[in-house]
DNA sequence: TCTGGGGTCCTAGGACCC
DNA sequence: TCTGGGGTCCTAGGACCC
């Protein structure tokens, strides 16, 4: 069996455990820029706010229904996320850390236990340790602890937990469940789905197979096996190193100054090496784009990428920078207000097995030995107290966070503030 | 005025190899 | 009229996830 738990309302629990004045009010949080809805309380869905509207969109309700909105804040959510996550190891020998709020639970060797018990236990346990409430679903495969996982959260009648257990049950619950609803099936999938007259999960199942194959790929088809119960996706328990990093921003106010741009571009740049560095990587391709306000049809628009591969793949931020700036001056035209610009690091390879080039005049291990000491400064002493000049200082590029909640359980400004 | 950010996997088609 | 057969690798685009 496979447990699945998953935070409720993540980023607003978050707020609400050290601000429990919010508790029963209506809450929303932000996505960066202040730009659209990506939490809201049960409060704010059940009178209608849909994820990802955008805030000026809600202005009316937001004054209308008291609505309390906040800033994303990350470094809050993240710390939150690790205790979550430091709670839920000692209920089962592996788990997957799936997403900042979800994570599966290995329950194999689990089955004398009475799983919905069990399920009551992790729930009080996370509840009590974080102050965070979770749901949890379980049952044979991953998709069906998903279905478990909804179908928990949906009717306080469970109790945050739900067990799909049996070939009787699992029937019971496809049959009541979405199409749309099902962990795999998106708005594309959802909209075929139904014109073809299969609304419930259970009505997935009884097509034929390679129909399904010839519609919605192999996905498709382990969706389908897993929907039965066979299970098709493994729980990893090791994070594999990732294959792409992309690191990108909107700008708080749009931006017509190649420099501001450029010190956008080389903190871009910083924050990827730092993840390079993080999991022992080197990239040997970097692509720098930028791109005007979509959304503003009044103005001139221009959107355009450059890829720059590596001579030698490199993880040295001084050496990435100086690639991307090259890549940026190539792509940058003068007189656009541009609204957006970032870095995407792919060909990703470990840094144990970079090809050396005959006619390389870097001193690597010069730059390796600069980099562990940037490191060490940056994590000992905060983010960037050492840098590349050209990140610069102004950050005219930087964020609105305009309701932004203090770091409460990572800084000591914030803290002794709070005490105060 | 104002519209997020960061990932994965799969497929088809093209370029290339023998 | 008619021009082989069997592979691999790479990329762009589309689907999905949180």
């Amino acid at each position: 069996m496979i447990g699945l738990v998953d935070c409720n309302n993540f980023y607003v629990s978050c707020e609400r455990v050290f601000n429990p004045s919010l508790i029963g009010k209506t809450v929303v949080v932000l996505s960066n820029n202040d730009g659209c809805v990506i939490a809201r309380s049960n409060e704010a869905k059940a009178i209608g706010i849909k994820m990802g509207v955008p805030a000026f969109e809600i202005k009316k309700e937001i004054e209308k229904y008291q609505i309390k909105v906040f800033s994303s804040n990350y470094t809050l959510y993240g710390d939150m996320s690790q205790r979550v996550m430091a709670s839920l190891n000692q209920f089962a020998p592996e788990i997957e850390i799936y997403s900042i709020d979800e994570v599966f639970l290995d329950f194999k060797g689990f089955e004398y236990f009475d799983l919905y018990e069990y399920g009551k236990q992790i729930v009080k346990t996370i509840t009590k340790n974080t102050g965070i409430p979770i749901s949890t679903g379980i049952a044979q495969t991953k998709t069906l602890a998903k279905v478990a996982n909804k179908i928990a959260k949906k009717n306080p009648a469970n109790k945050g937990v739900f067990v799909l257990s049996n070939g009787q049950n699992i029937l019971q619950a496809t049959k009541q469940f979405p199409v749309e609803d099902i962990w795999g099936v998106g708005r594309r999938y959802a909209e075929f789905l139904k014109k073809n007259n299969i609304n419930t999960a259970y009505d997935f199942t009884r097509m034929p197979k390679t129909w399904v194959q010839k519609h919605l790929t192999v996905v498709g088809v382990r969706m389908w096996n897993e929907l039965q119960g066979n299970p098709q996706i493994e729980l990893k328990s090791v994070i594999p190193p990732k294959k792409s990093i992309c690191n990108s921003q909107s700008f708080g106010n749009m931006l017509t100054e190649y420099t501001f741009i450029e010190e956008a571009i080389a903190n871009h740049v910083a924050r990827c090496g730092e993840e390079l560095r993080k999991q022992n990587s080197c990239t040997k391709a970097l692509m720098v784009f930028l791109h005007t306000n979509q959304h503003r049809k009044d103005l001139p628009q221009y959107a355009k990428n450059i890829v720059i591969n590596l001579p030698v793949a490199s993880n040295s931020t001084i050496e990435l920078t100086h690639y991307a700036i090259k890549g940026l001056k190539q792509i940058f035209e003068k007189g656009y207000y541009y609204k957006k610009a970032g870095i995407i690091v792919s060909k990703i390879i470990p840094e144990n097995a970079v090809q050396q080039d005959l006619f390389d005049h870097t001193d690597r291990n010069k730059q390796t030995a600069i980099m562990q000491a940037l490191d060490k400064i940056n994590s000992q002493y905060g983010r960037d107290k050492v840098r590349i000049a050209a990140q610069g200082f102004d950050r005219k590029w930087k964020l609105r966070q305009e309701q932004l909640s203090p770091c409460y359980t990572t800084r000591l400004s914030d803290i002794l503030t709070i005490r105060v």
